[in-house]
RNA sequence: CGGGGUUUGGCGCAGUUGGUAGCGCGCGCGCUUUGGGAGCGUGAGGUCAUCAGUUCGAGUCUGAUAACCCCGACCA
């Protein structure tokens, strides 16, 4: 990418009505733009960077075993009545609207009724399940108060897996895989050592939930952790009853603000059993399905992200996430030709600031608020002995690199 | 949804006892600069959130509405 072809510009001051750093860096970077509170665009640099997130999570998704695919936004009337959460007082986050043709629907804020009725038509057999399905699709919740930028809002993106299972022994099997899936894909997002596995309320079907919460000052969760255990309690289970039947020691417990990242909850019959979810079992008994579903928010991820691993300069990505791998700056007439040449062969790896208007240190400035994880400078001054300079965001040190080996690594992952 | 606050050029802000709006950044043009957000000159850009009042006159006073922010509540 050519930055002086982009139109979202990066600005040195960031808007006043966002507190959060994640949100003010993340617009000043020009990654996502504001069209209300709670609802946010992602700009070139912000779809590439959640892209990257996304493909991480599906990854580990398609490693599981799940199918992709994707659900309708719009949700009818009549699959929510089944299952009775179609009424206002039982979740009162829907945005719902009418049908000029007559009717209501909905703006699906999850989908598992959605899920467990599609499925309806293609599970019938033992021999259909186990069955692993996900999505990922914006999700829409009518939230009282959207808060720290991309953290908390009303539309976003989520990841949804759902399980259908035979058996409960088969479901408990498959839950924990998933939770080994899931510290994976923390590991991988560059916030594993923060972020854990959480003890949390349950619902009809199992005592508990698990949540993953990354500790966060601005997160909304307060979790109890253990670190030698590597597990923690959100505060609303969080009594001594309860603490005893985990084995936890209330006086090894840190307390800490938290975000949550992902949820893995067992659901049991809950949706299977009201919409009828049913299949013929080896001796041709007709059986429930024993569902689960697993939840990421690649959007509020990346918030999490943002939030936690930026500093004063700006924005901070792992690897594996940024938009881009290296940010080149070229100086000098010479310069600015190899910078082209190497971004015309590369050019989903490097952001070539060819700006012509922007000074050298405004230039600088933007490669680390970016948060482009190395930073690669082509002088003629180095180019006298074929080198480039390389400097990796999270350090200050800066290296000289014959320009051969620069151009080797163009193409590697 | 309860309490509190805010709203003035693209962004950040100032605007006194009511007298017809200004600064910085950014943007355009010119010259000089050029390894960490340059300097000088010059120019463009505003129904002061909206509506309704008070007044000879409203960014400023009054009322209503809206949007946004914070605290709380909420968060299958």
């Amino acid at each position: 990418m050519k930055l002086s072809q982009t139109f979202a510009k990066t600005t040195k001051t960031a808007p006043g009505d966002e507190v959060s750093e994640s949100a003010k860096l993340l617009i000043r970077g020009g990654y996502i733009y504001k069209e209300m509170a709670g609802v946010y665009d992602y700009l070139p640099l912000g779809m590439r960077t959640l892209d990257n997130i996304m493909q991480v999570i599906r990854e580990e998704m398609n490693a599981l075993g799940g199918q992709e695919v994707r659900m309708t936004a719009l949700q009818p009337r009549d699959a929510w009545e089944k299952s009775g959460r179609w009424d206002d007082k039982v979740l009162d986050v829907w945005f719902k609207t009418k049908l000029n043709a007559g009717g209501e629907l909905g703006f699906a804020t999850t989908h598992e009724e959605a899920f467990t009725r599609m499925l309806k038509s293609y599970i019938s057999s033992y021999k259909d399940l186990p069955l692993y399905v996900y999505q990922f699709q914006t999700k829409f919740r009518n939230e009282l108060r959207a808060k720290s930028g991309i953290m908390r809002t009303r539309e976003f993106m989520m990841k949804d897996l759902y399980s259908f299972s035979r058996t409960k022994e088969e479901h408990d099997a498959f839950y924990e895989k998933v939770a080994a899936s899931y510290t994976k894909i923390f590991n991988r997002l560059g916030i594993g050592t923060d972020t854990f596995r959480t003890f949390a309320s349950g619902g009809s079907f199992s005592k508990f939930s698990d949540e993953y919460q990354t500790l966060c000052e601005v997160g909304e969760d307060i979790i109890y952790l253990d670190r030698e255990k590597n597990i923690a309690v959100n505060e609303e289970v969080y009594t001594d009853e309860i603490l005893n039947e985990l084995g936890l020691d209330k006086s090894k417990l840190e307390q800490h603000k938290a975000a949550e990242v992902g949820n893995i909850f067992t659901l049991g019959y809950k949706y299977s059993e009201p919409l009828e979810l049913e299949y013929t079992d080896e001796d041709g008994k007709r059986q429930k399905v024993f569902m689960g579903s697993y939840g990421i928010g690649p959007s509020r991820v990346m918030g999490v992200i943002a939030e936690k691993l930026s500093d004063e300069k700006g924005l901070v990505w792992p690897e594996e996430i940024a938009p881009y791998k290296y940010y080149v700056v070229a100086i000098g007439d010479k310069a600015m030709e190899i910078a082209e040449d190497l971004h015309n062969k590369a050019p989903e790896q490097i952001i070539f600031d060819d700006r012509a208007n922007a000074r050298n240190g405004e230039k600088f400035a933007d490669a680390d608020l970016l948060g482009i994880p190395y930073r690669i400078v082509i002088s003629d001054k180095t180019l006298a002995e074929d080198k480039v300079e390389i400097k990796k965001r999270t350090e200050t040190e800066t290296k000289l690199l014959p320009l051969t080996e620069f151009i080797a690594k163009l193409g590697q992952k």
